[in-house]
DNA sequence: TGACATATATCGTACAGCGATATATTGTTG
DNA sequence: CAACAATATATCGCTGTACGATATATGTCA
């Protein structure tokens, strides 16, 4: 379990990631990372270098938006989905299943092809 | 049906849906091309400007071999897997599926969590 | 006091995938 | 037959994601 994934195997799918993270309720970006870490039994780890600007790319973008929280001595900054954001939810999801169709629909034939290990 | 993905969606990936279209037989690329093509209804275009580079790397890689073909007057490249890519093919599928595993736990509850559209 | 977890951010690097472009042959059609 | 489309491979420059390293600062606990 948890073993490292070939990384270039989920490029683009974090958004959506963090994005259905977003969908249960307003976070901030430690929290965000551990719940991905968590939900992917450690197998996503989404670092610090990865989430912090991919968070400032959806803001940018619209699909979510900020506000700071100084009163606790820790400051933090709460995300939440827009209207936009909800849309790009679904959107995103429907296109990832059509796309997890077409790889099993190429790999599972291929996997019954292979010579047994 | 047959709408562009998001590419980044899909980013890395393409690799095991090539190798998977090789588990079913050598093919030159511009087979493999259309294959991929038509197993995803056109939603995965695979531009050749992506194919070739990407069957130079995986052969660098030893996962596949080429042999050139100029018996007819189009020359072509035939390519088929290594013992290497046989198994590359299992990992990355394995990886593929728990991937997909992790998406789907974090989404499933997303989508019911967003307002009905 | 020192170590560790929490919390955010930026920088440089690596590299996949795309669109454009090049080149050459074969098949089709007006 | 000339023009065009399809077949077939390849390279180049660009964009953008993800990573690792690094920086900074606060809170907690031994």
């Amino acid at each position: 379990m948890a073993e490292r994934f070939e990384r270039e195997l989920m490029r683009g799918s974090l958004d959506l990631m963090v994005l259905s993270v977003l969908a249960d309720g307003s976070k901030y970006g430690y929290l965000i990372q551990k719940r991905v870490r968590e939900a992917s039994d450690e197998t996503v780890k989404l670092q610090a270098g990865t989430l912090y600007p991919l968070l400032h790319r959806l803001e940018a973008a619209g699909v979510i938006k900020s506000k700071w929280d100084h009163s606790t001595g820790r400051k933090r900054k709460w995300y939440e989905l827009t209207a936009t954001g909800r849309r790009r939810i679904r959107d995103q999801a429907a296109q990832w299943d059509r796309y997890v169709a077409c790889i099993q629909q190429l790999l599972t034939p291929a996997l019954a092809a292979l010579p047994a290990k």
